[in-house]
DNA sequence: TATTGTTATACTCTATAACTATA
DNA sequence: TATAGTTATAGAGTATAACAATA
């Protein structure tokens, strides 16, 4: 039996933390796609964690906030602001009327469609819940500098300025 | 104790234009993670076309990174470095190993393990779709200042060490 | 014919758990 | 008893396609 060095020898830690593989991935740092991936993971787990204990999505969160600041849109409005397709909304839509925070409203003059609009309770709820995303925001940003936050905002816009050309 | 701006300061200004969804989402612009998750979506897409045009998935080109820097790294500590579990990194390893990118070899002192390493082929292949992922990524941050870029990667990286407290 | 909302289905990605062979 | 790799399975999350009602 040989004995065994085992340099790179890591003991399983359940969390699966990146803190013993610090640079392992030296060569992949070097990709910004891979630093936006890392942190964005971290920020959806933490809005997760928050949006959870309300009973929300990530996606039906931002439905409810899109819905409450224009009223009226319709389905197919709502599946394009989101990114995501017509019969994905359905689902969505479907869950935020059953907790009464939205309702279906028939259209005079096109009966295909729907408005969609917040009750007083999915106000009320949008406003709670959006200030709890801010507070854990702010949690993760917290220490760093005005500036750095407004020059990551303006990469992070840029980024998603360049899609498709 | 709020540091950044009010998103919904500047509801404000129809302004009757064409294009009625484009600033259907201002207060959600407001959350930093709405923000990282949209450019992530597009850097994410320019990332994957790049490279399945030489068959890779992002996953399976970061293990055959992983895998040219450290030599003779498990599949548990490749799984731990890519943060998912080590039953995926199977299917990763026999697409690598099937494209005769990396081999699997026996290790002497404990026949559990592999010790991967990369082909003569892994390492041509990882310098090309490296130089070509840099690329495309150079053209999504093409007229960013220099310092814009770093206060960017200083953000997501201070994010990334947020995770979990 | 085209569009809205809907349903059913498929596909991708990843996690969980059980199994084997080794230690 | 514990660990590495493997396999099978299941669950999100989302996309695709077909359909009925309406335009």
């Amino acid at each position: 039996m040989r004995s065994r060095p085992d340099p790179m020898a890591k003991i399983a830690d359940g969390g699966g933390n990146a803190d013993e593989n610090r640079d392992a991935d030296h060569s992949l740092r070097g990709f910004l796609g891979y630093n936006i991936k890392r942190a964005n993971l971290v920020v959806q787990g933490e809005i997760r964690a928050t949006l959870e204990k309300s009973g929300f999505r990530t996606a039906s969160f931002s439905a409810l906030v899109l819905i409450c600041d224009t009223p009226d849109m319709t389905q197919t409005q709502l599946a394009s602001a989101l990114s995501i397709e017509r019969s994905g909304v359905v689902l969505i839509v479907d869950d935020l009327e059953n907790r009464d925070l939205i309702t279906r409203n028939r259209v005079e003059g096109d009966r295909r469609t729907y408005a969609l609009r917040a009750t007083l309770a999915g106000i009320r709820m949008r406003d709670k819940v959006f200030a709890q995303v801010r507070d854990a925001e702010d949690r993760l940003i917290a220490g760093l500098g005005e500036d750095d936050i407004t020059a990551a905002q303006r990469v992070l816009n840029h980024i998603e300025k360049m899609a498709a050309k």
